[in-house]
DNA sequence: AAGTTGCA
DNA sequence: ACCA
């Protein structure tokens, strides 16, 4: 395992996952997805997102015209899968946080697939960090400040690799301009699947 | 409002 | 690649 790099004071820990480790999430994933079925989201103002998203947990979070929000449900009515235990076992190893997460939201990223800048700000406490894991094609990660504008910075991120955003980094705009697709073969049909753990309440 | 585009 |  590398020494975690700092940027922006978000801590990356580089190839924290094995790729045996890395695989086995891959199934545990498809065991959740088989349960919530990825779905493509629209935002409040009726675009449509190019990553398909869905989640494990208590809640999960989801936009529709009717906004950004936490939800005990799938779009279908099914209550979303629990966390995977592999899941949770890096929360723990990583976020320093004594509370488990609520919320493991499932981002997959196909080729072209974007995600704008944006704050994680659904949450009521912010004191516990938002624990990011890759897994698949490596993407081309953008952190800004707490507020739209001024410099930013980039950083290639690749599978297996785990970012933490807490403390100053929690309320820092990021997103995902780009996506190597086929980069890597850990998904056989390309792609990317990005995990984000959070406490919601 | 977690998008999109045009321009430096 | 980056920003308005």
């Amino acid at each position: 395992m590398t020494a975690p790099v700092l940027l922006r004071d978000v801590a990356i820990h580089p190839e924290f996952l094995s790729r045996a480790e890395q695989e086995r999430l891959v199934a545990d994933l498809r065991d959740c997805l088989r349960v919530a079925p990825l779905v493509t989201p629209v935002t409040p103002r009726g675009q449509k997102m190019s990553v398909a998203m869905s989640a494990a947990g208590r809640f999960g979070w989801v936009t529709d015209r009717k906004g950004y929000r936490y939800e005990e449900r799938h779009p279908s009515g099914a209550p979303w899968p629990p966390i995977p235990d592999r899941v949770l076992a890096i929360w723990e190893a990583v976020s320093g946080s004594a509370q488990r997460p609520e919320c493991c939201l499932i981002n997959w990223y196909g080729e072209g697939a974007r995600m704008g800048l944006h704050q994680d700000r659904d949450e009521a406490d912010f004191s516990h960090p938002v624990v990011s894991i890759s897994l698949g094609d490596d993407a081309l990660f953008r952190i800004g400040n707490d507020r739209r504008g001024g410099k930013t910075e980039s950083i290639w991120l690749k599978s297996g690799d785990v970012a933490v955003m807490g403390g100053a980094a929690r309320l820092r705009f990021h997103g995902v301009d780009r996506i190597r697709f086929g980069s890597s073969t850990l998904l056989p049909k390309g792609g990317r699947i990005n995990l984000t753990l959070r406490v919601v309440r």
